[in-house]
RNA sequence: CAGGGUAUGGCGCAGUUGGUAGCGCGCGACAUUCGGGAUGUCGAGGUCGCGGGUUCAAGUCCCGCUACCCUGACCA
């Protein structure tokens, strides 16, 4: 991508309704904008990141046999009112809408109701399961208070996972293949060492759900850790009886912060019961197709990824995420045309700086951008036939020979 | 939702005791520059969140509303 074509431009502040880090740096390097209140608009840096992130998903969970939906955001009332869900009481933070001609909508906040209603249309025999779904969908939540940049909106791009068995056993062969696949998408991210599977409440259907946590500071839920991680717990289990469970006591355990990044339920029957997912086992008798349900934050991911990784330069993409691999700069009349020359045929993995600005101005937008590798041709480079390459995270720079570049 | 704070050119800010707005960045032109957001000259751009009120006169005072931010609560 050139840079003297998008319609980008980054700002030297941040608007001052930009506290949070990710907030204030994806808005900067123009990644993001701010439509309202935890609402945000993805820019094309900030679009090829999330894909980026997508397609790290996507590949894990194709990998253990899942198929990708897309579903649509408006929601039948009659559908959730079979398992109590429309209400407002019970679920307060739909956001509804309503149909010229009358009657209420729902823009849905998740996907159980009409998943399992839409499977339930092609299951009815043993032979049909078991199956995984999945989709990268806008959820809509009416939170009470949006905040920290794209860590809590009110719109956001979450990836939700179902899967449907015919035993416990299934379900639970099936978790752990989701388990495995979670904690290779976190790795991929770059959040692995600073991500855990934790502990927490699993409502009334199972004693407990894994939440996915990363250790931030911003982060919105209190966690609890032992030495070597090996027991991580939400502050809502952290408690006597749950930790007897475990063999363990409060005494050597920290707190901390976490952002959660992914969640995932045995929820057994309690869609599939009440909206009839049955399926005709091998003796001809009916039965209730088990359940489980498994989420990522997508948006909230890019963001997480986002404060955990930046420095007083700007933003610093591990470069499985980053929207480009390299940033281009070409210095004076020969260095320019042989950047030229370089970026050609390379369009999807280098950002070309061509615009028409100062050396300062363009490095400083390297650094903000947070792009892997900033490689700048200039004379002094090309006496050796070289460029300068510069590592953003380690800030380390080499020449390497420009034969040898993409290698 | 409770408490606190903020709303003035695209962004960040200033505006004294009420007298029809100023700075930096950014933007346009020209010139000199050209490996770390350069310099100079000229120029465009706001009626001060919205609605009412007081006043000869309101960004500035009063009332109401809305939006946004922070802390907490909430998070199916």
């Amino acid at each position: 991508m050139r840079l003297s074509q998008t319609f980008i431009k980054t700002l030297r502040e941040a608007p001052k309704d930009e506290t949070a880090v990710n907030g204030a740096l994806l808005t900067r390097a123009g990644y993001i904008h701010k439509e309202m209140a935890g609402v945000y608009d993805f820019l094309p840096l900030g679009l090829r990141v999330l894909e980026n992130i997508k397609n790290i998903i996507r590949e894990e969970l194709n990998k253990i046999g899942s198929e990708e939906v897309l579903m649509s955001a408006l929601q039948n009332p009659e559908l959730w009112e079979r398992t109590g869900r429309f209400s407002d009481q019970e679920v307060d933070i739909w956001f509804k809408t309503e149909l010229s001609a009358g009657g209420v909508l729902g823009l849905a906040p998740t996907h159980e109701e009409p998943m399992v209603n839409m499977v339930k249309k092609y299951v009815s025999s043993y032979k049909d399961l078991p199956f995984a779904v999945y989709q990268f969908q806008n959820k809509f939540r009416n939170e009470l208070r949006a905040k920290s940049g794209i860590l809590r909106g009110r719109e956001f791009l979450m990836k939700d996972l179902y899967s449907f068995h015919t035993s416990e056993e299934d379900l639970d062969r099936f978790y752990a293949e989701v388990e495995g696949a979670y904690e290779r998408i976190f790795e991929r991210v770059g959040l692995g060492d600073c991500t855990y599977e934790t502990f927490a409440s699993g409502g009334i259907f199972s004693k407990f759900s894994h939440e996915y946590q990363t250790i931030l500071p911003v982060g919105e839920d209190t966690i609890y850790y032992n030495d070597d991680y090996s027991l991580v717990l939400n502050k809502e289990v952290f408690n006597d009886e749950v930790l007897a469970e475990f063999g363990a006591d409060k005494s050597g355990f920290a707190e901390t912060t976490g952002a959660e990044v992914g969640n995932i339920f045995k929820l057994m029957f309690k869609y599939s019961e009440p909206l009839g997912l049955k399926f005709t086992d091998e003796d001809n008798a009916t039965q209730t197709v088990y359940m489980g349900c498994y989420g990522i934050g997508v948006s909230r991911l890019m963001g997480v990824i986002a404060e955990k990784y930046a420095d007083d330069k700007g933003l610093i993409w591990p470069e499985t995420v980053a929207p480009f691999k390299y940033y281009l700069v070409g210095i004076g009349e020969k260095g320019l045309a042989r950047a030229e020359e370089v970026y050609r045929g390379r369009e999807e993995e280098i950002l070309f700086d061509d615009r028409d600005a100062r050396v300062g101005e363009k490095f400083a937008d390297s650094e903000l951008m947070g792009i892997p590798y900033r490689v700048v041709i200039s004379d002094k480079t090309l006496e050796s036939d070289s460029a300068e390459v510069t590592g953003r995270l380690t800030g380390q720079t080499s020449l390497v020979k420009l034969a040898e570049l993409f290698k």
